[in-house]
DNA sequence: GATGAATGAGTGTTCATTCAT
DNA sequence: GATGAATGAACACTCATTCAT
């Protein structure tokens, strides 16, 4: 059920021509490329329309301020990942095994590609208002890994923190730090995180 | 074991006389009340210079620019917390009890002041350069719980990692979150989290 | 006598269909209204356009740029104020009364409405390229005053100069400051200020 | 009595240093000469910064923004005016005259010399805030020029107000409009003007 | 050591105007 | 004639940093 992005008053018009919608997408990239060069602090909003190959204008005929273009990027990144999450957990029930492993796995291996701009995505989605709407997903992802096996009292609000914020505390030292463990083991170790935790069988 | 400031050329000088010590708290205490005011926005080095009552010049005679002043309360954060534990940690000890209760209350009180100082020096920390001393520490925490109760398989390095990031996680969304549990769940979930994953019985 | 504005190069083409005087008439009340809320800093072709509820690039075919807009409505604002003025000797001639407080009290009228509106078009006129048509148009209504009194000394080009800006310095005063003297003050005065200067018994 | 130029939240710090005052004149001065070229159109921070031959952080530091450059001037002329007002009066009673003529004369004078500037400056002032500063100055002045006199029923509240804007709109017209008449034959007739209004004899 | 005036590259953003559709 | 997406020069303003005193 795919979900209409709404305008929220965040962007200032939706794109709906074909060349509005590219250089919406120019930008996107644009911005992406910048954050995984230069990090935050190359990131302005003149580079972002020159090297998007658009002006600086027209970028603002998109997005009301700078700070917009990193939220509507991190809102899609949410979306993707919420996304990509219940497709493993589908994925998982066709094939009649427990979820964990194969959403682990996926959320491993998209945290793992062009991590300077996931970098600042995490940082912005972090710090910035979407924290409401990324807790809701970390909820339902939590939800859905629940829903398959048997009632756990450890499904009580508290433990749902308390696991989506561990797991993605890994996630972000992952995507962060220098020299974390390969994604192997991460996975192995995450799994086995998860089902002591839930009191789930290894 | 007090670990000296190294110089790294990311301070100047080691302040050694009176009124330099003065003068570089002055300059930590007014970033803090910035930083817990306005946020990262509000930081600016004339701000903080004139908020501390010492002049411009004089910070830069002690920090060579802005984002070592932030790194430099980062890194004390960092040293106060790890002495915390530690102290938590003997505490445990002498008192003839498993290390875990108190380690965790430990930490989660320390998190739960001053928050948005926190939040940043956070962002500070896990973006910036200080990885490698923070991991360290962490790691050394694990271990010290670890060292006092059986050996655990699951002290293996990507075990380690895995549990330290966690539990950074939990206290991140503590700090971050509008609306995280109440403190008593939070230490009662991460005890929890740390036994099972450690094969701890409760 | 209702004169046809001169296309004069600033005015790209005259609108001789209905379609486009309801154009040219909107973009005049959109811009009045903006004015009026939020005076010139407020006042932009685009917000014009849009209020106005037509394309920007359907302003740029009434109006080659903004000034002009701003022109245009000046000299039509000219042209009501010097009819009614007119207007206003006429009936004082028909009713065989000396046409001074009528033509003061009709000035003072026209100039307590929309009190920004007309500040800035004030500022437009004196600032802009208008000086000759208003110059004409005041020693026209000079003339008209007094023509109908007997001949006066006072009629010199000078003293036409003098009491003109006097009388619109007075009225700019009204409008353009925060407490002026009430109006039927202010014509009292003002009737004498004239009469007395042009030797008039009073 | 000169009166040392109060801050009021409007000037950023009070230049005690010698190079300071420097740059303030110059910033002073380079406004001025690119309005007197250009107008107000041509007038911003970044030109005025250059042509003083300061950085633009300097002009901020003096200015908190355009405006109050604008204004620090307009109010910096008022002074200056008032000021000589009161020595023509001065001096007109030194000499056992009335103190009409030498005022007007002062006044006349005074509005001549760089036009340009005076007009952006007048705008300022009649626009902004130094109404009220403005107003009162000139109620001084009619009041200086009444009390040497005999008793005036022309001294009302209401008739001050339309006096002084007289006087202002005729000044404004010989300082805004293209041909106005000569110096001379202003203030011959502004003299005449202002005694046939408080009734004083010729 | 301390000061703080000066610097200026760089920022985010606006808005009058054009022109392909 | 009408549209409105695109343009980009220009703007006001910030702030980390330097250096003469």
């Amino acid at each position: 059920m795919a979900r209409a992005p709404q305008p929220l008053d965040l962007e200032r018009r939706i794109p709906r021509q074909q060349r509005a919608q590219e250089s919406c997408a120019a930008i996107f990239e644009a911005a992406a490329q910048i954050l995984q060069r230069d990090g935050m602090a190359g990131l302005s909003t003149n580079r972002i329309a020159e090297r998007a190959g658009v002006s600086i204008g027209t970028l603002y005929q998109y997005f009301p301020n700078k700070q917009a273009v990193l939220l509507a990027m991190g809102r899609r990144d949410i979306e993707e990942t919420v996304a990509a999450v219940a497709a493993a957990v589908a994925e998982a029930a066709a094939a009649g095994e427990l979820p964990g492993p194969r959403v682990i796995h996926c959320l491993v291996q998209r945290f793992s590609a062009r991590r300077q701009v996931r970098r600042v995505l995490m940082e912005t989605v972090f710090s910035q208002q979407l924290h409401a709407e990324l807790a809701a997903s970390l909820e339902a992802m939590v939800r859905l890994l629940v829903q398959h096996g048997p009632p756990l009292a450890a499904a009580a609000p508290a433990a749902a923190f308390v696991l989506t914020r561990s797991v993605m505390g890994v996630l972000r030292g992952a995507v962060m730090e220098e020299e974390p463990p390969a994604p192997g083991l991460l996975e192995a170790e995450l799994l086995r995180l998860s089902r002591s935790y839930l009191g789930v069988a290894g």
